[in-house]
DNA sequence: TTAATTTATGTAAGCGATTACATCTAATTT
DNA sequence: AAATTAGATGTAATCGCTTACATAAATTAA
């Protein structure tokens, strides 16, 4: 009780009255231990608050029961949703999950990897493929399974967990213009680090081409998840002599800030403007207007990712990239014009 | 580049021409190697994108730089700005964190306590002081630093970085009073494993005690984070013969739920009722009406908690409880009665 | 009953790093 | 120039655990 050290399998073995050995046996592969010492050791175990020490644990077995996962950020909702469900499949399998975040930084997400890596990581999850080629050479170099989330594309050069960013805003874009808008502007943050928000563009772009006397005002904005940002690009856009009649945000943050912005210059949404957005995070049917926009299985893809993870770590070579399917949620921000 | 094993220390060491021992002094106390032998080995590191392995390291210098924080769920964004906070400053100091979480289960959260202590994490960040005694004995028995967050409490039991929970709710409730409100009710999650939503309600209690008349209908909500689940306890409310005027709700998450409601059931709020929420995250100035809320300082909170860990990591035994302060925000959702 | 097999346990060699201590070289002092 | 000291590097023990192999005990077969 006073032993602020930890105790460590000699502890346990000498209370048991047993070897080392049988100790790491009870504990992980408890059937090949007989029925009485496995209590024995058992109560051991229990009466010294015993837990194995990774790090011996991790150098004697060579596994470390671990994967990691990089996000851009945890501030943003639009992690959060698969994180967890990407987590607690992982914890079912008994795997531990450690988690950094990036801010958006190649370098900085290079070294995440690196220190992911030392930690004994498996696994490990990122966020779009947007990086550059030393990064992709060092995972390939090591042989460690990863996989991309967030976004899925056909090019074959990594296993994606996702959803197709282009066809899915391109299908929203199509909705949008069957409702007859021809002047549509958009809302996007940098695309530098973000190959969802480039795809997203394209799709969008891809859509409105498609259709006579379409087109498009692309408007950056300088960060992907600052509402107040947005609304600044809003009301840049509305300075426009020939304003749009639809907004297409690139996702649901950016979105609300235009909202917020349109609803302080007296704009009101969707009767002088349409306004959409991408992801469907709660936000979206909070926001007044309810926010019309792209729903992503965000629990879907989290679970898809951890299992394609585990059987990755399990040696299943034969894997495939997994497309999840998104669909247009029409709310009421998007109204048809005129 | 073809070869899959991770280099080793011996490796680096071998192609640098100098022992291991130097390799290891690069890396950790580079002022103790000479310049040139320094760049040497700096090289070989480089070549062949050695990382050291976490599990020796460990296991050799008996530190992880790691810590663990463990918070009931995710998905919600009350931890996010928090938890983002405490992991920059973390980084900054070279500190990996682990992150798991516990869905508000104590058996959960005790399991993750083990995982990261036996992962060598050599500080925790915990929700809330709710958990068995047993828990705190164990970290006391394992000597593990820790600090409570979210919350703050005089009993002078642990180690807090947090904000007072019942002054808080005491204050906004008081801001309620004044406002003429008298028939009051209170929509709160299970108090179980959640002292901060405990301390919220006694807050909320107090302050209604005081005034002569005023009194309180408590509605307990099954979940502390399901939107529906408030907006069910908010129709169940109306239903009463003597409706409230008001409705504190435990936190912001609860408070969007009930507005939800409100609007679907054609009650509108202020003018009909007035809502009101806790926390003050970005939801609560998105939503219509905007929510009166405490805001509570959560990057400070995750800042302060790091900063706290860190004393204690280096040795510094002489630690006290940081209060923060939170302050009642009035906003749309909460008006003058009657 | 003895031999063969199965099952349970123990012994001891690593796993990949760090670091106390020893050694060697170079710089400084006397 | 010899003696002392400081600085740089190497040698080898060590951290806590797992596991191949060896051994002992229990079971089954012959």
């Amino acid at each position: 009780m006073f032993e602020g050290s930890k105790p460590k399998v000699d502890d346990v073995a000498r209370l048991a009255g047993v070897s080392t050995a049988t100790v790491s046996r009870v504990l992980n592969t408890p059937e090949r231990v007989s029925e009485k010492t496995r209590k024995k050791v058992g109560a051991a175990v229990e009466e010294l608050g015993y837990t194995p020490n990774f790090g011996g644990r991790y150098l004697a077995s060579q596994t470390s029961r671990t994967m990691g996962a990089i996000i851009p950020t945890m501030e943003n909702a639009i992690f959060a949703k698969g994180i967890q469900a990407f987590q607690e499949v992982l914890a079912d399998a008994g795997i531990t999950l450690l988690i950094s975040t990036s801010s958006y930084d190649h370098e900085q997400e290079f070294e995440n990897i690196r220190t992911l890596i030392g930690q004994g990581a498996e696994g490990l999850l990122l966020i779009g493929t947007a990086r550059p080629q030393s990064t992709y050479d060092f995972l390939a170099r090591r042989n460690i399974p990863y996989v991309i989330a967030w976004n899925h594309r056909w090019d074959g050069k990594h296993l994606y967990v996702g959803f197709d960013n282009h066809a899915a805003m391109r299908e929203l874009t199509q909705t949008v213009l069957e409702m007859g808008h021809k002047d549509i502007a958009m809302i996007a943050g940098p695309t530098q680090f973000n190959d969802r928000i480039e795809d997203r563009i394209a799709g969008a772009k891809a859509a409105i081409e498609e259709v006579e006397g379409a087109q498009l005002i692309l408007k950056s904005c300088a960060s992907n998840y600052s509402p107040s940002l947005a609304g600044q690009a809003f009301a840049e856009l509305m300075q426009l002599n020939h304003k749009p009649s639809v907004i297409l945000c690139s996702n649901d943050v950016l979105a609300v800030g235009a909202i917020m912005q349109a609803r302080k210059m007296n704009i009101s949404v969707p009767e002088d403007i349409s306004i959409t957005g991408f992801d469907d995070i709660d936000i979206a049917e909070i926001v007044t207007p309810t926010l019309a926009t792209v729903h992503v299985p965000h629990g879907r893809m989290g679970q898809a990712a951890a299992g394609l993870l585990l059987k990755m770590r399990a040696g299943d070579t034969n894997n495939k990239s997994i497309k999840l399917s998104t669909n247009t949620v029409v709310r009421n921000s998007l109204r048809h014009y005129p």
